[in-house]
DNA sequence: AGCACGCCGACT
DNA sequence: GTCGGCGTGCTC
């Protein structure tokens, strides 16, 4: 008598839970593995799944369990360790298991598609094709015209797309060019790899290498490190410097990197140090790029594996180090859809892998000050500024009684007029695009409001239109008031658009350059911006938090921070934190050893204590004290928080369904749990929908979790979910 | 989430 | 008389 077998699937579905399935007929039972993916009928339709775990029971009724279609794979895509790690975030973070696994796949393994490396057929110029010149090729247009087009993009290889895009017939005149000799087809695995020539490693001081051999004297066991390093210390050659002795002993480096900081330069500066295939994972990547770059991890044909918070589950043949830089970064925490923070994860993937971790930031999250300053994470400090340069000082400005152009102040006019006096560069640092916060009129007081949200319609001078920063609402810009017919409308408040106006009307000799998400919106607009800067052709700056990030400005000398006080005074717990953050973060941008920068901060509460010890003494004494208020108050990391979320288009049904969740929890709560709410959220509405939240805390993690776990399935039967949509944020990034 | 079934209004 | 509105229920 055979014993029977089960198999527990995970299917991509919102259900927070998985499925049985009998094995598929006619496949030799033996050769089924966890980690494989299978075609299963799901319902009316037929979905794809992944095999959780081969069973010989099964609480279902016989009668009702179907036969798995079919497999899909030989060799499973989800190696038992990505496996077990995934189930643990699904735990963890109580999100559906099918949605974390198919979040952590690539999505052509998601539709199916075979796990195997298909090359992408490229083509580039050669040596002597990169040399060479258009005017020999008068009597061959189509020719000089692709020769244009691939020298443009050189030393990037571009595919047939790319000359559909602007011929026709473009394979004839593309072949001629390789018999010529200039052009050269590559074949793509989703890897880059160094052009052949290998830097030697930068001369690093003493803090840097008692860090790296510190890292590296823990090869192959578990340790997590704190590299706290003030900005320009080099925390990248540290990070260059461990994954050379990983990559040495025949081991991969996984680096996680926020989204903005993925940059051709950041990439670049990897490439031009190792000889080895580099899998760089970013978001511009085609899905067969992705896979590619995937497969070349898991066969261990990539030495590095570069990448945003998605790299995360890359699976790793030989892991021998994980790096997370600006570990700070809000952008490591998933905030749609499947909900989970890479940081955290990441950790506990390195655990289990017994393999070092480096958490790098120049402005540490409280929660991993707090991990060093009960002994989780090892501290090393790097205090020095590799290019010997002094971190600048910070002056604020008081704003109370002086009178503001343009939202400058007289002392912040007047330094800036001098540094550019002296054909110096300023950097003006402002976090809010748009030319101004609202429009209002100026005779009956109305007010640009968003029709669906409960927020400010953001004035767009450059569109002429009205844009809700919110939802994305736009409107064009109205000749008159809509309520009282007046022509005479204001723009209120300050935004970068206006700024950059303001200032190239007073200075008009110096080239002012915008940064934010609408100048920087065209592909290549950013670089070629960063260039006239760099050429020193423009010396004025302005911009938004894209410019708090990665780039540096070595002729800078005047930093302006327009506006701190916003952060100051969020309606999020964590706002002040993010707010030091930046400020540390763009007071870096500036200076080098020969000129010294300069930083002014504008601010109406020059004596608020958290600013006053930031810019006295540091982000480190900040960092105390936002702990001790933290401690305090009782709010994260001391305490464990979820938060509970709910929306719909109907006012009452958010705050009905949570009313109800709050007395299903209450029965189940341990003590030590409080329920904060319900309460509708701090902006109510939000793209045409309701939002209100309940907040959990407890000193503890265990009981918070222990709730979760019975509330959960119990709010899933609720009448009252099926009209909301609801989510639960376990430690959530924001209470917003 | 999909995708069905199911029971009440404006149309060829 | 039907086509189709989206409320409700289910997925091994």
């Amino acid at each position: 008598m055979p014993v029977p077998t089960f198999l527990r699937i995970a299917v991509p579905s919102p259900l927070r839970r998985s499925f049985d399935y009998l094995p598929p007929k006619g496949v030799d039972i033996d050769t089924l593995q966890a980690g494989q993916r299978v075609r299963i009928p799901f319902g009316r339709q037929v979905q794809i799944g992944v095999i959780l775990a081969i069973r010989h029971e099964s609480d279902i009724e016989p009668k009702r369990l179907r036969h798995v279609l079919g497999v899909l794979d030989q060799t499973p895509v989800l190696t038992e360790e990505l496996l077990a790690l995934l189930q643990w975030a699904s735990d963890y973070y109580h999100q559906p298991i099918g949605e974390m696994l198919a979040n952590a796949l690539p999505v052509l393994l998601r539709k199916g598609q075979p796990a195997q490396a298909r090359a992408e057929v490229r083509w580039q110029l050669t040596a002597s094709g990169s040399t060479a010149s258009a005017t020999e090729l008068q009597r061959a247009p189509k020719q000089a015209a692709l020769f244009t087009q691939l020298r443009h993009a050189h030393p990037l290889p571009l595919s047939a797309p790319d000359f559909a895009a602007q011929h026709t017939h473009w394979r004839p005149p593309l072949r001629a060019l390789i018999e010529r000799g200039w052009v050269e087809k590559r074949l793509l695995y989703g890897l880059s790899t160094s052009n052949g020539t290998v830097e030697d490693p930068l001369p690093v001081n003493s803090e840097q290498q008692a860090a790296i051999e510190a890292i590296t004297a823990r090869a192959g066991e578990f340790a997590c490190f704190l590299l706290d390093g003030v900005t320009g210390s080099g925390k990248t050659e540290v990070y260059l410097g461990v994954i050379a002795e990983i990559l040495r002993q025949g081991k991969q480096a996984l680096v996680l990197v926020p989204e903005i900081s993925l940059t051709p330069q950041t990439v670049a500066r990897f490439q031009r140090r190792f000889a080895c295939p580099i899998a760089i994972l970013h978001s511009g990547l085609s899905d067969r790029e992705r896979l590619d770059a995937w497969l070349a991890a898991a066969a261990n044909e990539a030495g590095i594996v570069i990448g945003t918070r998605s790299a995360l589950f890359t699976p790793l043949a030989q892991p021998g180090v994980i790096i997370i830089d600006e570990e700070h970064d809000t952008s490591f925490k998933q905030q749609d859809g499947v909900r989970y923070h890479a940081r955290d994860v990441a950790i506990l993937r390195a655990r289990r892998l017994g393999i070092p971790i480096v958490l790098g930031s120049a402005t540490p999250a409280l929660e991993s000050l707090l991990n060093v300053e009960q002994g989780r994470y090892q501290s090393l400090k790097l205090s020095v500024r590799a290019t010997g340069a002094a971190l600048p000082p910070i002056q604020t400005i008081d704003l109370r009684g002086q009178p503001l152009l343009h939202g400058l102040s007289k002392t912040l006019t007047d330094t800036l007029r001098a540094h550019l006096a002296r054909g110096e560069q300023a950097l003006l640092f402002l976090n809010r695009r748009g030319y101004a916060p609202t429009l209002c009129c100026h005779d009956c007081g109305w007010l640009a409001d968003c029709p669906r949200c409960d927020a400010r319609l953001t004035f767009h001078a450059g569109h002429q239109r009205l844009r809700c920063h919110h939802c994305g609402t736009e409107q064009v810009l109205m000749p008159s008031c809509p309520d009282c017919g007046s022509t005479a409308l204001r723009a209120l408040g300050q935004g970068t658009e206006r700024i950059e106006e303001a200032l190239a009307e007073m200075f008009p000799a110096v080239g002012v350059i915008r940064i934010d998400r609408d100048s920087t919106r065209r592909k290549g607009a950013m670089q070629t911006m960063l260039d006239s800067i760099h050429s020193g052709e423009k010396q004025l700056l302005v911009g938004t938090q894209m410019l708090a990030k990665g780039h540096h400005f070595p002729s800078v000398t005047l930093v302006g921070i327009l506006d701190a006080d916003q952060g100051l005074f969020g309606a999020d717990f964590r706002a002040s934190e993010r707010m030091a953050q930046l400020i540390i973060q763009v007071a870096g941008r500036a200076g080098r050893a020969d000129k010294p920068g300069q930083v002014l901060l504008q601010t109406y509460h020059p004596e608020h204590p958290l600013l006053r010890s930031l810019l006295t003494e540091g982000y480190a004494a900040f960092a105390a004290q936002a702990l001790r208020e933290r401690r305090e108050a009782e709010l994260p990391p001391y305490t464990a928080m979820a938060i509970l979320r709910a929306e719909a288009t109907d006012r009452d049904r958010p705050l009905g369904f949570l009313s109800k969740a709050y007395e299903l929890a209450s029965g189940l709560a341990d003590a030590s749990v409080e329920l904060l709410g319900p309460l509708p959220a701090p902006m109510e509405r939000r793209a045409g929908r309701f939002r209100a939240q309940l907040l959990l805390q407890a000193p503890q993690r265990g009981p918070l979790q222990h709730l979760l776990t019975a509330w959960l399935p119990a709010l899933d039967e609720l009448a009252e979910g099926r009209k909301v949509r609801w989510s639960i944020d376990v430690d959530p990034a924001d209470t917003l």
